[in-house]
DNA sequence: ACCGACGGGACCTCCCGTTGTT
DNA sequence: AACAACGGGAGGTCCCGTCGGT
């Protein structure tokens, strides 16, 4: 990699972490040079204006998060276990995170949903990719017989999605990964319902 | 009420909306002006600083989703019955909103949580306030035998929260209410399963 | 006048008298906050944008140039003896300028002719307004018998005017007043062949 | 010439142009960047500033009319011939231009005049050399007898600077070039009157 | 000879908050 | 109680110029 796609990246990360601890609103470009080291017309080489990093650093935490989750998956076929391997791997988000500041997809669509077009679009797709995920390992276990054929793939995606969201929200809230945990356990006993 | 006091509350309420939908940091006292049609004088006669207003404004914002559920629970007496109608009038958040925007604490507590400690204070009291009553609920409900005794109230609790609240994101999100209704339907089922 | 129209007519008649001698691109807001005393805030209070505040400025010193071209003309009757005294006027312009910088419309004119819509419809205006004069005084003073029916308004205008201009450039160049007085000599002479 | 020379003589070229249309001011290194589709290096490999690319770009701006002028002359031997040749040849300049953005001796000394010595120096150099052309011409016509003795050869170098120049900025203001061939009519009778 | 990355700072705009005035 | 004028500075963008690489 190239020292100027190394920069780019450095910048990236840095700037993925900052925007999800502050947001985009509440993280200045002064920040970001601040996080990078970098100065100003460093950072603009390589990102065209704040918008366009915000972006592409809500891309790159995304990418962060879905690599976590992808791990987790590894090793388990079994329908309602490759979910509750899923949940699980949410525990990680507040002892061991990807990156700091919660999950990137619930800061950005409630940062996003009224205010920044460009970021809501992003986050739209990066939750399309997560609903479809579970919808997808649903509807394989469905077939498979490993579950229900009553359960309605959207519903489960909907009901871990928020679930675990709102978990994170109130677990960063007050600083206290206790509900978190509560809710894992309460999925994990809810998805075996569903064999 | 003095017209001062009317003014203030004025101030209160069109600044609570404007900070719900763009947030603390994206909305300027410029914008607080063009909403109220005040100028800077008459807000800071009101109000010592944009911290201060965005401080009330939230409590203001707190206080108006009490009523709404506060309403709900009138005629219900069964603790089940009860948390469903909370559950329910969670529906209306998005049909017909006390203020635009979203849940306001969901909102305040993802901009705040890393970022400002004023703010973050407080929508931990407003979470406190939503916790206990949902707490004393399930727990009366025990002592009258209209719960299981196995039932953990502050795991309802959470549940019932991190759910809505996440749900909320995701209609939000997708400006598509199927997501909230779905998991109302869900946790209706869920409380049912409590009684 | 208030304060504010005391304020806002001083940046204006000092952003003139700026923008007129360094140029629109050449002069920046921080030149205007040293020429006026007055910081940032200060002028964005009465000007919405650098732009818009150019523009007044100019409409502002064409107003000057107006002023002093209009005092000329009081006690001339005959349309000869009308043009002379502009033409004459033009003198002060380099021993007693309205604003210092030379002509405005000049200036403007050839700042903004391939670069500046906003200012050269200004400057076009502005030009619009002087040819308009010199075109009213000839075709009146063929009406009257005062001047031959052969001279074609609109070329009498032209070539005053671009006479007068150029040499202005070229006395500016040079930092000598003599190449404007050749001219005005010289169109004094051609004025008196109209006769 | 060498590859390298011709690189330079390519920016020079288009950087000219550039700089006639937009002013010194007015245009970027960015925007040299782009009219030349070099980057910044190949640029700074040549010229050492903006400043010294602005002096240089002028040179060559001014050189360009000057070969366009003498070619006029070719063929010419009377003195007034050759003044009304000289006149004549500024037709082109609005229909068929050596560049873009009208007389670069006009736009630099309007542009400089209080603001920029260097720039100034070398559009006064310029002026000179054209006003040396027509004080010669005149010259050698008034020794030849082809010209009233009585003429003053500045003075006729004046004027006929003067209206040109003038009438060019009218013609560019209006995007119309009746100015200029009205003034150019009027110039060829004016020698006319000095045989 | 040319490119690309970067520093350091100027630019315009908008920000928050204060003050004097009505 | 409300406005209008202003200070002082932060914010995002773009600027010019340098320097290491190729």
């Amino acid at each position: 990699m190239s020292k100027a796609q190394e920069t780019r990246q450095r910048i990236l990360q840095q700037a993925a972490e900052l925007f999800n601890q502050q947001g985009y609103a509440g993280a200045s470009i002064s920040d970001v040079m601040e996080v990078t080291g970098l100065k100003k017309g460093g950072i603009y080489n390589h990102f065209k204006s704040k918008d366009a990093l915000a972006l592409e650093a809500f891309d790159y935490a995304f990418q962060l998060v879905q690599q976590h989750f992808a791990g987790s998956l590894r090793g388990k076929h079994h329908a309602v276990d490759r979910l509750q391997a899923l949940v699980n791997a949410y525990a990680g988000f507040l002892d061991a995170p990807p990156l700091l500041g919660g999950c990137p997809i619930l800061n950005t669509a409630v940062e996003s949903d009224d205010a920044h077009p460009g970021l809501r679009d992003r986050a739209q797709k990066a939750m399309d990719s997560w609903r479809g995920l579970i919808h997808r390992i649903v509807q394989k276990g469905i077939e498979r017989g490993e579950m229900l054929p009553t359960v309605n793939p959207d519903c489960v995606a909907t009901i871990l999605i928020s679930t675990i969201e709102g978990a994170i929200m109130l677990s960063k809230l007050y600083g206290d990964p206790i509900h978190l945990k509560r809710t894992i356990d309460y999925l994990n006993g809810y998805l075996e319902t569903l064999r």
